[in-house]
DNA sequence: ATGGTCGTTGGACGA
């Protein structure tokens, strides 16, 4: 069977379900994997996701963070965060299995600036989830990473590499640890199957024109296993939600395998 | 291409 796998920050899940809508019934992924939800679980709309014929699981903040996954197929498994209750941090992880796919959704810390607080936070955060792969999952496994990782991995991955090489999100750090975790057993599945740069998937709201210009970043990602990579048929970034009214600063990667 | 614009809020804060 064919299976699509995309991941999308929604910055705001509620304020972009009419964009959500009008990807979901034609990209009509088997999974999608959304970040920055922002609702918290009472007020998740449950309803309108089922109406675009998705269930989904979720664990969210009031005004920050957020995750959820949105499947055609039944979850068989769902868990939430780094540790067995699902209360260190499962606003920024959730992991199901579909069609014994493990899918493992994270909403990487942003980060802020190199000098924060924060910026060490975010570089702690790879460190603790690669214990977390090396803890529930093996290298052979049918696994799945995606999600908003917040880093560019390499030159090609953001506009002005010479310019923006030290910022948050494209700092040699982040690199490093991000790095250590592929080290584990990831490849970049998007990047096995699209090598050539000019590859974005998040532009800045305050950069005027940004699409237009090419000003962007390749922060969301799609990783898998090297099981999974030899299953991996395709994977593209959809553009066009971006350019649509009232957009994310994201849009959507997607993965296509055949199992 | 360090200024700006969103989203959640009900003034900032995070991104």
């Amino acid at each position: 069977m064919k299976m699509k796998i995309a991941t999308f920050n929604a910055n705001s899940i509620r304020a972009r379900l009419p964009v959500l809508g009008r990807w979901l019934e034609y990209a009509r992924p088997d999974v999608l994997c959304v970040q920055e939800t922002k609702v918290v679980d009472a007020d998740f709309p449950v309803s309108d996701i089922e109406a675009m014929g998705y269930r989904a699981v979720f664990r969210g903040e009031k005004s920050y963070n957020g995750v959820a996954i949105l499947s055609l197929h039944e979850f068989e498994s769902v868990s939430h965060g780094f540790d067995a209750k699902g209360e260190d941090e499962g606003t920024r992880l959730i992991a199901v299995r579909v069609k014994g796919i493990d899918i493992v959704n994270t909403y990487i810390p942003q980060g802020t600036s190199p000098d924060s607080d924060r910026f060490q936070y975010k570089l702690e955060w790879f460190d603790r989830i690669k214990k977390y792969f090396g803890k529930h999952y093996s290298t052979g496994d049918r696994l799945i990473w995606a999600g908003d990782f917040n880093v560019a991995p390499e030159p090609m991955d953001v506009h002005d590499p010479k310019r923006l090489l030290g910022h948050v999100g494209f700092h040699p750090d982040e690199h490093r640890a991000l790095a250590a975790v592929k080290k584990w057993g990831f490849v970049d599945i998007f990047r096995k199957h699209r090598p050539d740069p000019g590859e974005y998937s998040f532009w800045d709201y305050r950069v005027r024109d940004s699409v237009a210009r090419g000003l962007g970043w390749r922060v969301d990602h799609v990783w898998g296993t090297e099981t999974m990579a030899a299953l991996s048929t395709g994977a593209w970034i959809d553009r066009e939600p971006r350019q649509w009214e009232k957009p994310s600063d994201h849009t959507p990667v997607v993965a296509e395998f055949s199992l």
